[in-house]
DNA sequence: TCTTAATTAAGAATTAATACTATTTAGGTT
DNA sequence: AACCTAAATAGTATTAATTCTTAATTAAGA
């Protein structure tokens, strides 16, 4: 679903505030990828963006978007779809339980988390689809990352 | 944190009569890695398993325990620490919600989850560490799915 | 022991993401 | 309005995770 015109213009003027009081400067690639990235709601990567700006401007590299995208971030302008872990990581444990990623060692840590299933089921998410799984992950620091220092 | 004998021993019980039961070959390989994912609870990704491996089987190939690890999460005997998104994707909705991930299309539609806040103050988490940020994330079919099928 | 389909090692191929470098440009300053 | 400089960009190279290919090996049932 593509947002209204009104939508995306207010937005664009959000951006260049942010923008302004970040001191960054404001190139039509950055203009051309926010406008990308305001005027859908389909979470697009980089590629998508990607292939959109090349229609307005053949000559963009991949890099710039990525650069682009990830200052976007920083700004506050856009957020990254959460991926919770950049490595494919396993684990011998199969019984329900959650991950803790630690920031600082990179370690994770398994905990029990109560609750979840009553609060699914207090939510209505019928209008979104038929849910099948749900992850519930958390970041920080770990207890042995807080001791050692 | 390196787990005891018996307990490993009885993991490997509980492996080879799950192999018998999905008919899939017992191979040295397969019986080292899966000793190395069971004696560890940290986690570890293909290059740790690798590494521990080369040590008793300096042959193994990384494509091995690539292959083997995956076939140990379809098998049942181990889990893959959920990756929620392959690629990096964006979103330029920067208030707080929640990613619907369909299965069947690959969309992702925002939804907004009551409760989360509540929960987090009845689980104590301070036996794991300080808490900075917390992901929940579905997975199923979405309605549009759903609807054209 | 024999047979065969499954598994493996080794290395090539693929692909997302990042880094490098020479060139260009935004935007403050004359 | 032209000028200056740090920031940004295009184009290309590189890195690193994962997957694929192929020929050789092997587990396990007959």
């Amino acid at each position: 679903m593509e947002l209204s015109t009104e939508m995306i213009s207010e937005k664009m003027e959000n951006f260049l505030k942010l923008c302004k009081k970040n001191k960054v400067k404001i190139t039509p690639q950055r203009i051309e990828i926010f406008k990308a990235l305001a005027a859908t709601d389909e979470h697009p990567g980089v590629d998508e963006i990607y292939n959109r700006i090349r229609l307005i401007m053949p000559n963009v590299s991949k890099d710039t978007v990525y650069r682009t995208l990830a200052l976007f971030e920083e700004m506050g302008a856009a957020i990254k779809v959460e991926q919770l872990c950049e490595r494919v990581r396993y684990d011998a444990d199969v019984t329900e339980h959650q991950h803790f990623l630690c920031e600082r060692c990179g370690g994770i840590k398994d905990f029990h988390f109560s609750g979840l299933r009553k609060l699914f089921k207090e939510n209505d998410l019928s209008e979104v689809g038929e849910v099948k799984s749900m992850v519930l992950q958390l970041r920080g620091t770990c207890k042995d990352c807080l001791n050692n220092n």
